[in-house]
RNA sequence: GGGGGAAUACCAAAGCGGCCAACUGGGAAGGACUGUAAAUCCUUUGACUUAUGUCUUCGUAGGUUCGAAUCCUGCUUCCCCCA
């Protein structure tokens, strides 16, 4: 029951917390909840840095709670936003909160006697009309608390909108809801939360002058202190349809040295010794990488399933190990399709393709600028030697050798070292 | 309400009538080296064009001029000072 702080201590995971929160948790179990505003589709990796501090709160034996914001949403978050930011309009939101509902359940345990919930706080907010919430919420935080609080002081210049302002009472009333409905007294979040959390606090401690507990966690960034969870492609999504488990698993294999150590800790479940042990087997013989296939692994594992993680690190083998280009070619075309199955596929049609004259255009224009998005910036890579078609490195940007189709039918175009792409001649 | 200043490519920031597709830095992308790492070095960073040419860009709409990111006017947005 004790053991969560110590947890998240060594994992690198406790940023701050308040003073009495060890001994609620040493008090048999406890609840505590994590909010996600449904600003995308799905969560990515950042979230999901949250979300292992709700799955080590379980682990502790304790109940989690997931609380998906579809009212929070609506507002707007200033934590850590240099402005204003626009509305998603209704319909968007409420998609976007189904789907992150449904991902937040697969995190979880919901059988036992320490079960998971999740709950949206737009159920309770929908109908709580602006004089109610004045009355019952305003009422007990002064505009001097609330403008002390970073959130605000960081927006104090460029502005911020009466809507934004009034977020962390939203997020208060949340949980004091959750406090008088469930008995939550623990939330918990990234650091850039503490504000919003320490307002919930608050206003249990104004209205019911019962004591509740905040835990944060730092936020996870590069080493270089820039913002953690952007791959080329952009944001590291946990949809499997946003970013393919192959092109996930290469995102935790790619981890640098210096933050492989601090990702294994967070993301994955791996206890203390084991990951002992792979940081010496590591420093043994950094090269092959056992820290990174090892987070990988425990990652990908849990958030697309066994077999997913399989067919990445297959397809990881193909493309970069030293099997030739014969070797594609001799695998079963199921084979071939599953393990390509993470890259991205461009479909072109056949006589196209072979009355295709220009490398330039054929990596712009004819792959639906998939691969180029424009004909000059595939001319520059390609005179910066950075195109390989089935392993060949293209030199001409104004001739379009032939090829031979692989398994009669594809073409495996190579951007860079780490970026492939699979046309598909139809 | 009065006065002053600013808007430049992903970001920051030069340029202040022709030499500007626009200095420089960061970021990003590609290459070499490696371990799908780090560091380092090199290249690229508006589009089109099998080159040094064309087109579209410097908040927005007009104007002055042979010629404007650079000057003028209206509009929009932001910042600062006074009330």
């Amino acid at each position: 029951m004790s053991q969560l702080m110590n947890e998240l201590r060594w994992r690198g995971m406790l940023h701050n917390s308040t003073p009495e929160t060890e001994k609620y948790l040493n008090g048999g179990m406890g609840t505590g909840y994590i909010g996600f505003d449904p600003t995308a589709a799905s969560l990515h990796i950042g979230n999901l840095a949250t979300l292992m501090m709700l799955v080590q709160l379980q682990r502790a034996g304790h109940k989690p709670i997931a609380l998906a914001g579809g009212a929070t949403g609506m507002v707007g978050d200033p934590s850590g936003k240099s402005e204003e930011r626009k509305f998603l309009d209704e319909e968007v939101l409420r998609y976007n909160q189904d789907c992150i509902s449904e991902q937040l359940k697969q995190f979880l345990d919901f059988s036992g006697a320490n079960a998971a919930e999740v709950v949206n706080n737009y159920d309770w907010f929908k109908n709580f009309n602006f004089l109610d919430f004045l009355r019952q919420v305003g009422k007990h935080l002064t505009i001097n608390y609330m403008m002390a609080k970073d959130s605000v002081q960081n927006r104090i210049e460029t502005g911020i909108s009466y809507t934004e302002f009034t977020y962390q009472l939203l997020q208060g009333y949340d949980f004091y809801h959750l406090y008088k409905t469930k008995n939550c007294r623990l939330q918990m979040g990234g650091s850039d939360q503490w504000g919003n959390i320490t307002s919930g606090i608050e206003l249990i401690r104004r209205k019911e002058s019962a004591e509740a507990h905040a835990i944060t966690c730092p936020l996870v960034t590069k080493a270089d202190g820039s913002k953690f969870g952007k791959s080329e492609q952009g944001n590291v999504w946990l949809d499997p349809k946003m970013t393919s488990p192959y092109q996930f698993y290469q995102f935790w294999l790619k981890a640098k040295d210096e933050e492989a150590p601090k990702l294994i800790r967070v993301f994955s479940l791996l206890g203390q010794e084991k990951i002992a042990d792979l940081e010496k087997t590591h420093a043994e013989a950094p090269h092959l990488l056992h820290l990174q296939r090892a987070l990988a692994e425990d990652v990908t594992v849990r958030v697309h399933g066994r077999s997913a993680y399989e067919t990445a690190v297959k397809a990881s083998e193909i493309l970069f190990g030293k099997s030739a280009i014969e070797e594609i070619n001799q695998l079963p075309e199921s084979v071939l399709l599953s393990v390509f199955e993470g890259v991205p596929q461009i479909k072109v049609a056949r006589e196209e393709l072979s009355k295709q004259q220009d490398m330039q255009e054929f990596l712009s224009n004819t792959t639906q600028l998939k691969i180029c998005p424009s004909k000059s910036e595939a001319r520059k890579l390609i005179q910066n030697g950075g195109v390989r078609i089935n392993k060949e490195k293209i030199t001409d940007f104004a001739a379009m050798p032939t090829f031979e189709l692989l398994q009669n039918k594809y073409l495996l175009v190579q951007k860079g070292k780490t970026n492939y792409f699979l046309v598909i001649a139809e």
